[in-house]
DNA sequence: CGAGTCTTTGAGGGGAGTCAATTCGTGTGG
DNA sequence: CCACACGAATTGACTCCCCTCAAAGACTCG
């Protein structure tokens, strides 16, 4: 619904406290990883747009630090954010040559950018490589699984169960960032800000969270929560 | 919701002139395909269990004639399905190594089956045989990405998407065949039978389509249905 | 023909959306 | 350093779409 910024914004942001914990690269994550040691290290600004809808797929991305939106725009207007993308995950992989949807640094990002038609090439060769793109696929099709799940949940189960995942894919604090605005997280959960806001209240009053500030919550009674989501 | 038929069904069934036509084994859609010619043509009878949750993938499926449906139950009971299988639409190929689904015939199917454990073997050796793969995984993003767009939406777009897809996807003329009861549809939308019958009833009114019998409608105003998906 | 399932139709209630106003938090400019 | 401007987030009132519960038809199949 809103629209993206046009430019990117490079100033220093009040947000910037709710960084998420790098991806390692020296880590089992990436060493493993024979696409990422084929890439290079690229920056965005926040708010920069990586690629967008209809445009050529040329490069495979992997996050490193920050965390990216990606979205599609429907026809009548609506916005659908497909996933967001943290640290350790890939994006732009589309089924096609051309990307389905736009993506965005929602923080400063950075990010291994790999050539697709590289990636490829070494993918007829190597197993391991060929291996790993069936992988990040499999990946991606749990993700959307679940997001299909979720769809068809209440508003308040859809909620509880973001800050589940959020709380698991980035710190294992009893703290979770969301750095991501309300927007976001209304159009990938299909519901509106409102609704978010007024839920995150009831699951407050509920003593289950505690809200630090709007994009930084701390978990008071998780198994609450897990069983909301069953 | 509702629960599966225990035992196979072998009668004849009253529904069987919803035929859908079969995939042309001889022609270009299986002749191309580097996995179907690995596999043996299997029959299962309506309401057949082909897999069951958590059992392990050990094959690929292929539908030849029939239809399909893949769902998983969830922990408060209710039923997702996730997909409907037609005849060309491959099956069985999930991102681990068990199933993440039940796979049910619908009606009486043909398929073709092929061994995983073959096909991987086979992959590591064949580009063509590797890409493919990543092929049928590109296809399964690409339907659950409409899936998810399609849960954020009202029930008479939802509905009306449905019947477009299924024109799509079996014969090219005006009469649309739904092999599947309501319940499937309605666990497949993330609505209820209700709605879908009531839904169907206002299209119909509305002279956008016309029931023949409930398996069996036809398109009377197509264009009016895609402006409403817009 | 009769049992059972599938589908349709009806009445009523609730969850989430819409519209609107207020508060909060941030960055800007004086 | 403080006041102001602007968007983000929250809160409130009202509406409506769809679910729930219930019952009656339609269609198979034994």
């Amino acid at each position: 619904m809103a629209a993206e910024l046009p430019v990117p914004r490079c100033s220093v942001s009040c947000y910037d406290d709710c960084v998420l914990p790098p991806a390692k690269l020296t880590g089992r994550a990436l060493a493993d990883d024979p696409i990422a040691k084929m890439g290079t290290l690229v920056r965005y600004p926040r708010g920069a747009e990586i690629f967008g809808q209809d445009q050529p797929a040329e490069y495979l991305y992997q996050v490193v630090t920050g965390a990216v939106r990606t979205f599609r725009i429907l026809t009548d207007g609506r916005r659908q954010i497909c996933a967001f993308h943290l640290p350790g995950d890939y994006f732009g992989l589309e089924p096609g040559d051309q990307h389905a949807s736009y993506a965005f640094a929602i923080s400063d990002v950075q990010a291994i950018v790999t050539e697709r038609e590289l990636v490829a090439r070494r993918a007829d060769r190597r197993r391991d490589v060929a291996k790993q793109l069936l992988v990040i696929r499999g990946k991606e099709i749990q993700n959307l699984q679940d997001q299909t799940l979720l769809l068809t949940k209440t508003a308040e189960e859809r909620i509880a169960w973001f800050i589940l995942q959020m709380a698991r894919r980035t710190t294992s604090s009893s703290t979770v960032s969301l750095p991501m605005p309300r927007r976001d997280i209304a159009d990938y959960l299909g519901v509106t800000v409102e609704t978010i806001s007024r839920t995150l209240g009831q699951l407050e009053s509920a003593g289950w969270i505690e809200s630090m500030s709007p994009r930084q919550i701390q978990l008071k009674n998780q198994a609450a929560l897990i069983r909301l989501v069953s």
